[in-house]
DNA sequence: TTGATTGCAAACGCTTTGCAACCGT
DNA sequence: ACGGTTGCAAAGCGTTTGCAATCAA
């Protein structure tokens, strides 16, 4: 259903949460305390994140990890989270809602994830599929590698030709 | 630092078996029956596998889980398997030598790989990585969808229309 | 003999699930 | 009261590992 518009909340951009709900409407299903908590948490900042760390931080809050786990399953079905990297054996989440579309850089040394947006890809992408009669809906691109900060020269360290 | 050129190994091909004998030599490692069992098993077409699938096969040749599984693993620090997807939270493995650089356009219907390779990405990440100050080694595309079977109608099934 | 390797079973780590208690409408 | 929801603990599942027995150089 429509809500009386809320020009406060509204004005652009549907808020993650709102977009939550009206997903879970579709479903049956409610936007409960614990659920606005994990989303509340999720989207506070745009940072890359796995099921263990939400997990800790909502421990604090009182929501459980099997809570956790089944909002995780929600919120990407709904359109709002994907997972973009696998590491230590957990899955990468990252926001998917109101951020442009981008791959990743995956630093082997530190771990850290650095986003790019090519242009190019995605016209590569739906070439190559159209030419393979297949329905692209999606991808996932990961590059490995070592990230600028690592392959420098460790800081602070004397080279051995300046020392004469 | 570059060995003296050795025209028996270089030129034609080296077996799998025997690049990955040398590989365990170089760590002290041997390449015993089972081992042996398991590369046949491999290598013996150039289809996609996950680790179960290789378990069965081999524990009709009377060896075990633990050992495919570490083997697995071997093989693809040596530089003959490499992971290429993930299906039903099991790795994907493919041969990653003797064989092109490729992606793959997985179905979500019916789970099927299709490998495809375009010239374009190479460059493009290559593109992308240098302007990051990363040293790309590689990478790993999934690109997500229904593969042309699947996208098709259902075959020898009646439609309504034909009916009359 | 010595050290690598194997099979077994138990352990592991992440994720899911059965279930009884518990809301919210 | 009726479903959906939660927390808990247990189960699941793929994968790894400790260990004693075994094997090969």
């Amino acid at each position: 259903m429509s809500e009386p518009l809320n020009l406060a909340s509204v004005n652009v951009s549907v808020t993650p949460e709102e977009k939550f709900q009206e997903f879970l409407g579709t479903k049956g299903m409610r936007l409960t305390h614990e659920r606005s908590l994990i989303v509340e948490e999720v989207f506070a900042d745009h940072s890359h994140f796995d099921a263990e760390e939400l997990v800790d931080r909502l421990k604090k809050r009182n929501v459980s990890r099997a809570t956790v786990y089944r909002t995780l399953n929600c919120l990407e079905e709904a359109g709002l989270l994907r997972k973009v990297a696998r590491t230590n054996d957990r899955d990468v989440y990252e926001h998917d809602y109101g951020y442009p579309q981008h791959d990743h850089l995956i630093c082997g040394k530190c771990g850290s994830l650095t986003e790019f947006h090519s242009e190019g890809l995605a016209e590569l992408l739906s070439s190559v599929s159209s030419k393979h009669g297949f329905l692209m809906e999606g991808h996932r691109l990961e590059v490995y590698g070592t990230c600028s900060s690592c392959a420098k020269p460790p800081k602070r360290q004397f080279r051995k030709l300046d020392m004469i």
